[in-house]
DNA sequence: ACCTGAACACCGTTCAAGT
DNA sequence: ACCTGAACACCGTTCAAGT
């Protein structure tokens, strides 16, 4: 047939994002191939293959479509004049918020693996860190007495921690449903992680006394 | 060929599961097909599916056998003597040594999806809330003040938190590499959340109210 | 230059037919 | 009864050949 022209190849290669995209938010990542997406665009699986280096590559790059949209949609959470602690938790619950209405396309971002320990791209490992910069500034502004080092662990360690309840849940292996109840894991996770946090010796890996039981972190802003 | 009775419908399948582990272990879930384990075990894939209804059944049977060694390399490294702060400290440090000894068995534990939303069978979910109730267990006899409900949340959120560490950590998603920077951060998550779980009030900012008054709590302990 | 269509080496799953 | 082998409907990837 030869429909040549039709698209450039920059409008191919958008068009089959798209298409892709659609597939993955309806079907998960499982439905996903070349000759689907190919089909849905009208175009032939050969043609994908001059746009994109393989299905990897179509997948990366829609990976980075994902984050670049998680990444946005915890921004639209933040409002500059709240405290770093309320801050902290409106990230978490976008990100959860994301996390439930987006799971299919959230999920394949952290499950889908390069053949053979191929890593990632540095373009996409950054829009992953970019996340962790978010948690990072609040921390540090929470805890201004603190080493760079510490705070860069820190928001590693919580984030990684929000992330791993949202993926239990939502691949029902917490035992719960609802995002209600996820939120309340993330929540009393955050809490009690930073008030730990707030409450030992910088430096220290100990964990430290408080004994007034009160955490008091809203007036701990700027 | 029809090599009658060399091996009993039990022999096979454990040959077949064994194999799939083998498989598995060294090459990851991608490189596990119903044609290679048939192969390997030196029958056809039409054998395969006399003795699993399907590839899915077979890789549940798998990660059955994964949560079971998980959970028997967990109870090896507590000890009945210690205190329950130092048995959760182990239990996070075995959890993350199997994860980094076993990467691919684990990861498919949580990786593996059924069709459709069909979910997990009630044997296996239940050896993953095993693992729940060893960290429960010790949450309880950490804060014997709090209420059983508190406990059984307390414990997924911390241990969704230690998983979560575990998978970006393993994957490549935390930016750190090697098994000690990543026990680092397990310890910063539990030594942190566990000293606010223990400062804060008993029965805290709980979200969601219960308008029945049916708690469906089991507060009958023991 | 752009796109096709057929080919190759794989999949999961089924089932009539052989021993 | 037990197992095979061929079939079906799919894959990812490549590339000579058409327009």
């Amino acid at each position: 047939m030869a429909r040549r022209n039709d698209h450039s190849r920059d409008e191919i290669r958008e068009m089959a994002l798209a298409a892709a995209e659609e597939i993955v938010a309806s079907q998960g990542m499982e439905g996903l191939s070349a000759r689907r997406v190919a089909q849905t665009i009208g175009y032939t699986v050969g043609t994908l293959y001059h746009v994109f280096a393989n299905l990897d590559d179509l997948i990366l790059q829609l990976n980075g479509r994902t984050l670049d949209q998680l990444h946005r949609h915890m921004l639209e959470g933040v409002s500059p004049k709240a405290s770093a602690y309320t801050t902290l938790q409106a990230l978490g619950d976008r990100y959860l918020q994301f996390a439930s209405e987006e799971t299919h396309r959230w999920e394949m971002v952290f499950k889908h693996r390069l053949p053979e320990d191929r890593k990632a791209p540095v373009w996409l490992r950054e829009k992953v860190s970019r996340t962790f910069a978010l948690v990072e500034t609040q921390l540090k502004s929470l805890a201004p007495h603190r080493q760079a080092r510490e705070i860069t662990l820190a928001a590693r360690a919580l984030w990684g921690g929000v992330h791993g309840i949202c993926i239990l849940a939502l691949t029902g292996n917490l035992g719960i449903a609802g995002v209600d109840s996820v939120a309340y894991l993330t929540h009393s996770l955050m809490d009690n992680y930073l008030a730990g946090f707030m409450a030992s010796q910088p430096g220290g890996p100990a964990p430290g006394h408080n004994t007034t039981g009160e955490t008091g972190m809203d007036d701990a802003n700027e």
